[in-house]
DNA sequence: ATATAATTTCAGTATATTCTGAATATTGTG
DNA sequence: CACAATATTCAGAATATACTGAAATTATAT
């Protein structure tokens, strides 16, 4: 039964939505233009979902800030109408891309700001504790820096993993 | 000024914390004992960043769970008191682990039921678009079984990163 | 054993987030 | 322009999440 499925798959996309600080409204909104092969106005989207137009036209609006779904004209239709964008990194990066600017470049720049004025001597483990922590973001920051610079770098970045992954024993 | 950095570190940390859905309370506490160089107990921990005793007790008993800290006992001392794990990685990767069994692995499998019985034909564009998104997560599926696999796997994804963003033009 | 220090638990409270729906604004049509 | 259809906004309501603090429990020392 189709419907099950589609059912299961927005919900868990809602989720999934969560955890990139996307709430739950929208990235079922989201995930229910991912499943529609056309076009959906408002209301649809309202009724099916089982939330206010209100919502819908706020959650709408993000999720076309997050440059994730588009509105398109349906010739004859005096309503709008959304589709989910065709690119699917193009989602992925955004949010990535945001999440790295508000939460992981701050807490990264702090931690440098520490460890410069820290003393190496006296709190030797603390020291080294930081040190790794720097390290790791360090190399996370760049490899995200290159992945977001632009399409090509991250499908570069993401060939490299593949033949990675895909070699070895099976 | 040392403690304004080390605050600073702390709340954004707190921040960054909430980015992997744990709370700020439990992220702060984990900063905190980041930067200490010696074990801190409960009362000194729930005193400097301000949180009652419970919540203290709660966060500290979560971050155990989640293998982030540990309790170790001061000689002469009755009272329990912490540390920081010392490998940085660890906690990185728990948690992104977790996170995966949640959140990604569910919408994966959701997602995979779906293109297993969709209409290739009637819905060209619906059926390419999650095709995609298959691809993709199905690739970052295998990369994190593989970062997650053991601490030399994860080490070696890292390493054959860091090669990639270290050469080029500077 | 008993007293006391320390920790944990959890019901209730506070706070933050999300959602609704009616009021308002906008857009398209005759 | 007037009217109707549609979209947006936002104050208040509902819900979810996090936190407190006091009571219950556990551990330790004498």
């Amino acid at each position: 039964m189709r419907n099950k499925h589609r059912e299961r798959f927005i919900e868990s996309w809602g989720s999934l939505g969560v955890l990139w600080g996307i709430n739950r409204s929208m990235a079922r909104i989201h995930a229910f233009l991912l499943v529609c092969e056309d076009p959906m106005d408002l209301e649809t989207i309202a009724e099916t979902l089982k939330i206010s137009r209100g919502n819908a036209s706020m959650s709408l609006k993000e999720l076309r800030n997050w440059g994730v779904i588009q509105r398109v004209h349906v010739s004859g239709q005096r309503r709008d109408y959304y589709v989910a964008e065709y690119d699917a990194m193009k989602m992925f990066f955004e949010i990535v891309s945001e999440r790295k600017r508000r939460e992981f470049d701050p807490a990264l720049h702090a931690l440098r700001l520490l460890l410069a004025e820290a003393d190496t001597e006296k709190h030797k483990k603390m020291h080294r504790r930081l040190t790794d922590i720097e390290n790791l973001m360090t190399t996370i920051d760049r490899i995200l820096g290159k992945c977001l610079e632009n399409e090509k770098m991250s499908k570069a970045v993401l060939g490299i993993l593949k033949g990675f992954v895909a070699k070895g024993p099976h």
